[in-house]
Parts: structure tokens; C-alpha cells; sequence
DNA sequence: ATTTTTAATACAACTGAGTTGCAAATGTAG
DNA sequence: CTACATTTGCAACTCAGTTGTATTAAAAAT
């Protein structure tokens, strides 16, 4: 992907992912910035970022778009399984880092695997 | 979940999934059936029959909804891991019989987990 | 320090899968 | 056959995400 600059908008949002380990979805983002920037930038800041490995998506339970730090991947190695767990109360997301062995499926290759577990965190359950 | 009448455009969506063991999007049924049934209908048809335990639905990579036959599942469980395969040449998704041991994650409960596999389908890689 | 170049932004208009409200049609029990 | 609740079609809507374009701003060249 293309140069990256140092601008106000790569720079809040980089430090909103820092302030936090959890994922955070493109529609929470644009709420909480979206009178500092256009949602359009958001969208597209985001994409570039995820192009340049700084972070990944994957799709929560309503088919909503979510953002999270990457740890493990670089920019041409996203491949990896990487499990989130959504809290059907709360919405909160997580990255897990524990690795998940997939099925072996004869005949096909494996290029992406994505493994959304939904039920209770911890806070939810107390 | 209430009576579910015995109408045409149930028995064409049953047909049309017993016809084959793929899943099939929501958007494509109404291309397909689109001009037989109008659109509403048919995301109303699909939502009973999955409260009636005979489809089950699951989003794909692009975040759109799929549905595919129920084979062990029963109108009130759902909950079992459910891996699907689709295809990044063709689009293709089937359901996979293999079953994925979770990884154990403490202090949460799990209720449902979604596990989307990409690659190529065999006849995409002949 | 100033100009030039090129990427990033705001804005408005758009896209498209999925939803909602309601009147008309249709299946089923009696 | 009648009564009545369920289904259907239609039109309008929702809303996350995208696209085109003129403007602004970062960084490179002078």
C-alpha cells in the first residue's frame, strides 16, 4: 500500500487502539470521532491501516465491521485463525489468543479462517 | 415459534433447498425467486423457518446472510459449532460435517460460535 | 522559506441488503 | 361456506458502508 502520513486522523485513531486491548467497530468509531472527522476518513483510515498490518477486521454478529490491534500479523499475513469472543449482553469484543486447530477438509485449500464465539464475559456474568 | 401454513412460497423455498446440499444466500434466492415472490416474503419465509429449526443461518465474507439446511439441529438448539466453507473463486459455501473442539476460555460462558473457513473448492482448484 | 506535488479530507449523494407498516389475499379451523 | 388469523405484496424506509470530486494539508523539491 501507499505512503502513510502523520496525519491528525491516522494519529487519534492509532491512540484510540493503543488506549485499549479490545476491537472496536467501525460504527462505535464513527460516534465517538465523527464530529472531529468526517465518517468517510474514519472508514478509510481504517482501511489503510488494516493494509498495513496495523490492525485486522472481521465481522461481528450483525454483520457489523470490527477493528483490532494486531498483535501477530503483518501486512502480507493476516492468514491465521484468529477466534474473537463477542458478549451477547454487552457487545464487547476480544481478541483470544489462545490458536484454534481447524478440521482437515480434503480437497480444498485453506486461505482464511474467521471464528466468532458469542456468549458471556466475565463482567456480564458477575 | 407460530403455525407455519403450508404455502406456495414455502414449499418452493423448502424445495429449493432440498434440491441441494449447499447453502444459499438470501440474496440469491431473490434474484432466483424474485420475480415469483417479492423480496419481504421471502426474508420472512426464511426467518420462520429457522425459528422452526429446519434452516440455519449464518453470515458469509461479506457479511451477507446465508442459509443452509438444519441436519442435527432442532428448533431449540442452535448452539453447536457450525463450520462453513466458502469458496474465494466461486462463492460457493457449503456446510461442514467435521466438528472443531473449542479452545477453553475461562470466566466466560459460551453460547454460540461461528466458524467461517475462505480457500478454493475443489472445483475451483482443478 | 517558498513552491510543487501528491496524498488525505469533507461533503453530498449514492448503494444495497435487510426491515417495517399496512391493506389485500389466502390458508385453515369450525 | 363462513370467520378469522396468518401470509403476502407493495412502497417506503433504515443504515452501514461506498464513491466522486473539489479542497486542504503533508512532505518533498527548489
Amino acid at each position: 500500500m501507499g505512503v502513510i502520513r502523520k496525519t491528525k486522523a491516522v494519529e487519534v485513531l492509532i491512540n484510540t487502539f493503543n488506549s485499549s486491548d479490545e476491537a472496536i467497530s467501525a460504527k462505535k468509531l464513527i460516534e465517538q470521532l465523527g464530529t472531529m472527522f468526517n465518517k468517510t476518513t474514519i472508514y478509510r483510515v481504517l482501511d489503510k491501516l488494516e493494509d498495513d498490518g496495523v490492525l485486522h477486521s472481521f465481522l461481528g454478529k450483525d454483520g457489523l465491521k470490527w477493528y483490532a490491534k494486531c498483535t501477530g500479523c503483518s501486512a502480507t499475513e493476516h492468514k491465521d485463525l484468529h477466534p474473537h469472543f463477542q458478549c451477547l449482553s454487552c457487545g464487547k469484543v476480544d481478541c483470544l489468543t489462545v490458536s484454534v486447530t481447524l478440521p482437515k477438509i480434503p480437497n480444498r485449500t485453506i486461505e482464511i479462517s474467521q471464528l466468532l464465539i458469542q456468549g458471556r464475559c466475565e463482567a456480564c456474568l458477575a
